[in-house]
DNA sequence: TTGAAAGCGCTAACAC
DNA sequence: GTGTTAGCGCTTTCAA
């Protein structure tokens, strides 16, 4: 669809008596314009009906104003969540927010990084990584001023922004233990090289043992490729198929203990009094299933301001700021897959 | 951050010996260019290591390469997942995906369709507008290539997408009623200008009740403010709280499904032998959930691509295409929660 | 405080 | 098939 003739900063110039720079100086409220001057060109921008090609200005300024969030999957509640935030506050800073989704895929992933075929599209980029290495986030375009989310270790030119994750796992791990539970399980172990995330998360799971002077179950730490529903289930049903069931699990996400407490509830066992399960990322959807799901809760909101707040002050630094380490609170949110339904509930 | 100076056509063009058109085409991959001259273009290219600055191609062009998606809440499951599949779609055809999230604020909604401030900042938006009225659309920005998703029904000028949202409520009412239920109530109405979604669900309610010739139990019929879990909760006390409770309950989302099965299950009453309980989406969570919820299931792949690929029509198109009225299709999607546990599972 | 004018890097008539 | 060149509409240096 073919767009007429637009109004153009010019025409505004011509109808106010003045030149294009002066009009340009009305419109972005810089200073040094008489109050006189910019009464008559905000009547003409008025009058004609005026509003900047977006596209001139950026090539212009050299910036688009919109940053790329990268995610592996945009329909992990997780993701979405903290997404929305994101955009709020991006928002709120005049900037756009293009969305990117990988599934996970490790090239897609590093083109991405070297900014890919497409220079300038955006000014940054928050990303969330699940399929690349440390060695593919290093040899990357050092020009992108980028902030991480999640679980890997800024090497210094970069901000990273998540959680203390071995801290929560092993917080986790330590609830489960207090229950006096003896045969804990942990769904979503990675042990490879992008599984980072995982391994810091059996790295909590493991601690907790060890204060307790307790031995790791090393045959109930099952491994997942992936972080959901499905996941869950089917690790669920390993376990329980083992000769010694585990009788509490601690699951590296919400859904996968979605997942596993489905498994359990349709094998007919009772949650959490055969088995225990806590979540980890703390979705909306924990808070109403059935039970309700103990969980890790990351504080998002905190995750998403400092992610685009630190990203955008990359984006206007001449010489770029240190990489840094920021860490977002979380606190354990004890629900009825660990606590037994609330006094006065009769089980359905 | 600011960048270096970068490698420019012209660049390549010096050093390839031949001028900054043929470089263009080269790159764009345009034809009439020998394939001794494309080589020793490619070599430059690589040498240099040239990448096309996207900003100065949208200026010369007048487009952005981008399309926007305009939907009310990102975190709800069934935008997430459309969106996904919007996402991969445009992708296909080399569109970018910028998201915008409204809150259902019609302020902002407005804006949007008015190309706001951001005139060319995208070539067209795919719109699932949540507080604008049939009338603020119709006095819209007329150049704005546009794909409304949801409920609307389309005035000639853009197109929508959507399921048959009376034949679908219908469908879900006749399913309970089809279980011997007598007390069907349903959560989710807003009798008001900008709930068309919901008054069409709530007519497909009462043609499913007329063809029976059973009369509706008009206070069994619940306004709810949006279509989440906290609204399906309440409204779902609030109908236990009467002095005639219903035996079934059909559900405008399958959010709400879960909010009101919340809390059935914390009243201690069983879904569905005291209450059958039906969603509508489809989203990953009520085929996890305890119980698994039954559901009209829309295709949202078929929304998705149908939804690009319209756009995208009209974007190319010099004279707008009729505005069409595009339907895909549903299905019921019976589980747990209006058929009882699958045969061999205990109630945990 | 305002004007003139040189880019920003690419596309696409138009000419050869 | 390839070169020349005039824009695209804005920002911004430099002068006045």
């Amino acid at each position: 669809m073919r767009r007429g003739r637009e109004v153009t900063l010019r025409d505004v110039a011509e109808l106010a008596g003045v030149s294009s720079r002066t009009v340009s100086n009305v419109v972005n409220g810089y200073a040094n314009v008489t109050e006189r001057t910019r009464l008559r060109v905000q009547r003409a921008v008025d009058q004609l009906g005026y509003r900047p090609n977006v596209l001139a200005r950026n090539l212009a300024q050299g910036r688009s104003g919109q940053i790329a969030v990268v995610v592996p999957y945009l329909d992990t509640p997780y993701f979405s969540e903290l997404l929305q935030s994101i955009i709020r506050a991006a928002r709120v800073q005049g900037y756009n927010v293009l969305i990117d989704q990988t599934d996970g895929d490790r090239d897609h992933e590093r083109m991405l990084v070297n900014h890919g075929s497409s220079r300038l599209l955006f000014d940054g980029v928050i990303f969330s990584p699940l399929g690349l290495s440390q060695a593919a986030l290093a040899d990357r375009d050092p020009t992108l001023p980028l902030v991480i989310l999640g679980e890997r270790v800024s090497d210094g030119t970069f901000d990273h922004v998540g959680i203390d994750d071995v801290a929560a796992s092993r917080q986790a791990t330590e609830h489960l233990l207090d229950l006096g539970r003896s045969r804990v399980a942990a769904i979503g172990d990675q042990p490879y090289e992008t599984g980072e995330a995982a391994q810091l998360r059996t790295r909590g799971f493991r601690e907790a043992h060890e204060r307790r002077s307790l031995a790791v179950h090393e045959e109930l730490i099952i491994r997942t490729p992936r972080f959901n529903r499905p996941d869950g289930a089917g690790a669920m049903a390993h376990l329980l198929d083992l000769d010694h069931p585990p009788d509490a699990v601690f699951c590296y996400s919400d859904l996968v203990a979605l997942g596993a407490i489905h498994t359990l509830v349709s094998r007919g066992l009772r949650v959490p009094e055969d088995v225990a399960v806590i979540g980890y990322d703390d979705i909306e959807d924990g808070a109403y299933s059935n039970p309700t799901v103990t969980t890790i809760s990351p504080d998002k909101e905190m995750i998403a301001t400092t992610a685009v707040e630190r990203l955008l002050l990359r984006i206007d630094s001449r010489t770029p700021p240190p990489g840094l380490e920021l860490r977002a609170p979380h606190k354990l949110v004890v629900r009825e897959s660990t606590a037994g339904p609330a006094p006065g509930r009769r089980r359905a």
